[in-house]
DNA sequence: CCATTAAGAGTGT
DNA sequence: ACACTCTTAATGG
């Protein structure tokens, strides 16, 4: 939930571990305000800005509170997620450096549609709904590149819907996968951002057992590798083909 | 530094 | 899904 002011913050003050930021002296090349900083109106604006820090695991959209903002995340990742019938959270997508989160609580809805947790210590910058309506609407630059995130999320929501209700679970597992690795890259043979078995699980809609033995599997048969909760990718190309039937559309 | 504990990874049923 | 074991990370003296 959104602070008060600049310099509160939800979290324990005491951490100094992330710095604090300015968007004219931020390196978040991702960011698409950091992108607009030529144009007045969205510079003015970002005097506007607040911070907010937020450690592991720390919900900071709460699934149903009102909207009253927009959040871009400066650094660390964080999940989003959407609680289902059964109490089981489904985890919607990951967000990474430069990406918008509760950007669909904008529009008409008066309540966020989704929750959203970081996974590590993270910082985020929060513009309240109204200063970005009046950017959105003198700045098309700015709205124009909005507007293209918009279509990438709603495209990747409908192959999403596709993988959750046409594909095995093995290939639930192997697609989780591969987003997790396009998303976060490899890091001295692992994915660079570490997920329980758990979360893979709620990505992919399954159990956490079934992510566990698809993974031994997929060990087994040399494709991938673990240690601990890390997870490997040996074979990329073999992941991707057993999935090809399903996202032919899949970049190289 | 080692011992205890808690959390999460695996596995069999 | 549940019960259980094993491994690893965190904690505290």
């Amino acid at each position: 939930m959104p602070v008060s002011n600049q310099h509160s913050t939800i979290i324990d003050s005491r951490d100094t571990t992330l710095p604090i930021t300015a968007c004219s002296t931020c390196g978040n090349a991702r960011c698409l305000i950091k992108k607009n900083l030529g144009s007045t109106i969205v510079n003015t604006f970002t005097q506007h800005r607040k911070e907010i820090r937020c450690k592991k695991g720390q919900q900071f959209i709460m699934e149903g509170a009102a909207v009253t903002g927009l959040f871009f995340l400066l650094k660390g990742t964080v999940k989003v997620i959407r609680t289902g019938l059964h109490g089981k959270e489904q985890i919607v997508r990951f967000a990474k450096e430069g990406e918008v989160i509760g950007h669909r609580g904008f529009g008409t809805e008066e309540s966020y549609p989704i929750g959203a947790i970081a996974l590590e210590d993270s910082l985020l910058c929060y513009f309240s709904k109204d200063l970005l309506q009046e950017v959105l609407r003198t700045e098309p630059s700015f709205t124009y590149d909005l507007m293209l995130f918009y279509a990438n999320e709603l495209s990747k929501s409908e192959v999403k819907v596709k993988s959750l209700s046409q594909m095995t679970v093995r290939e639930r597992v192997i697609d989780t996968l591969l987003y997790v690795n396009r998303k976060f890259g490899q890091e001295h043979g692992f994915m660079a951002q570490v997920l329980s078995r758990r979360e893979y699980a709620d990505y992919a809609g399954t159990t956490e057992e079934q992510v566990i033995r698809v993974l031994s599997a997929l060990k087994k048969e040399q494709l991938i590798v673990t240690k601990g909760k890390r997870i490997g990718i040996v074979n990329l190309q073999l992941l991707k083909n057993e999935i090809s039937e399903h996202n032919f559309y899949l970049d190289s």
